[in-house]
DNA sequence: AATACGGGGAC
DNA sequence: GTCCCAGTATT
């Protein structure tokens, strides 16, 4: 009974057949000429990953172009300062991203010469932002030493492959997945083989409609078996997301230029630039009355929303005068100059407002 | 084990 | 509009 084997199981899929598959795969169809994928050292690779991370390819070669032009290497990195770096990364997202990114940049010139130990997965996962997928990445593409990936990519693909139920996001489900990409990461070709196993999920293994006519393991993919790819791997149980409210106020001086306040290190929008906030009026008229008394209030712009993972913000713009620009300076404020714009990150709504606010902007949405 | 953390692209 | 992406850190 042939039929037996397709239907129980790929139990006939041993990890050297997956490997020689997959690679003569990558090797006729998958992407090499992606900036991060040209020179392969372990800095370039560390960035590309980080950016990478819950961001789509096609985002991301803009940021990293930008990115390693200013901080070619770690030593760059490491001297610049927070503000410049976030200045990179607005847009991007995920803010602890690029405040870890510089802080694990410090770490490696501090403790180990400007080297990252590629030799230790655990010295590799104790630098921030860098967890064991991402570490095993680093180390498979620049070294070509063993390093096993569990990304996005991955988990749709292994998901498929073996028909693996339930929501990723489950330890049990999580682990049955690390479990399945150890088996099949292969001793040599790591780094053609991660670059592989991810352009496979990316370009072919899609999450809606993927290309199983032109996938190598169209014969023994389980979810294909059955014709249900789309359900794996299995989505998120969503929720309704809460709504909240704010007033972002943009206090223009004589000058022009608008009042800019630095957020709290973590949280929302952590070390980034933006207007003053307020939950309601009341708090606003408060905060005017001690900061800047005299403060002319304009006429309310139309509300937007912005959409977080686990919140959606309406945004109600208030434009405002005043006199004189003594009233408001203390640290982590600045008065921003849209003709000379700083080096500063700016959440993106923020960064629409400023551009709206401009002379002679187009105000379409405000 | 569950939740926090952004923004944009795909559909 | 909804979904979710080359995840990690924190609670």
């Amino acid at each position: 009974m042939p039929e037996l084997l397709t239907t129980s199981g790929n139990i006939a899929l041993t990890p050297a057949t997956f490997q020689h598959r997959l690679l003569e795969w990558y090797d006729r169809h998958g992407r090499k000429t992606l900036p991060w994928q040209q020179d392969k050292a372990p800095y370039r690779v560390w960035v590309s990953e980080i950016m990478l991370q819950q961001t789509q390819v096609a985002t991301v070669i803009d940021y990293y172009r930008r990115f390693m032009a200013r901080f070619p290497d770690v030593h760059a990195l490491a001297a610049a300062s927070q503000d410049e770096v976030l200045h990179l990364w607005t847009g991007l997202g995920y803010y602890a991203r690029g405040r870890n990114l510089h802080k694990a940049a410090q770490i490696l010139v501090e403790r180990y010469g400007g080297e990252f130990p590629v030799h230790s997965l655990e010295a590799m996962t104790a630098l921030p932002g860098i967890g064991r997928s991402t570490a095993g990445a680093i180390i498979a593409i620049s070294t070509g030493q063993r390093g096993v990936i569990l990304d996005g990519n991955v988990k749709r693909v292994l998901a498929r492959l073996h028909a693996v139920a339930g929501w990723p996001g489950k330890p049990a489900v999580e682990r049955e997945l690390w479990r399945l990409a150890e088996r099949y990461t292969p001793d040599e070709r790591l780094d053609d083989y991660s670059q592989a196993i991810m352009d496979l999920g990316a370009t072919l293994c899609k999450r809606g409609t993927p290309s199983c006519l032109f996938c190598p393991f169209e014969d023994v993919c389980l979810a294909h078996a059955q014709g249900e790819e789309r359900r794996f791997p299995e989505s998120k149980p969503r929720k309704v997301l809460p709504e909240r409210q704010t007033i972002m106020l943009l206090l223009r001086n004589e000058e022009g230029r608008l009042l800019l306040e630095q957020r709290p290190g973590a949280g929302i929008w952590g070390g980034l630039w933006c207007f003053p906030q307020f939950d309601d009026r009341e708090a606003l008229s408060r905060w005017i009355d001690a900061k800047a008394p005299g403060a002319i209030l304009e006429p309310a712009w139309n509300s937007f929303a912005h959409t977080f993972s686990h919140f959606r913000l309406h945004i109600v713009p208030q434009p405002a005068r005043c006199k004189r620009t003594g009233h408001v300076s203390e640290v982590d404020t600045l008065w921003y100059d849209s003709a000379r714009p700083a080096n500063i990150g700016l959440a993106a709504p923020v960064k629409q407002l400023l551009n709206a606010s401009r002379p002679f902007a187009a105000q379409p949405s405000f």
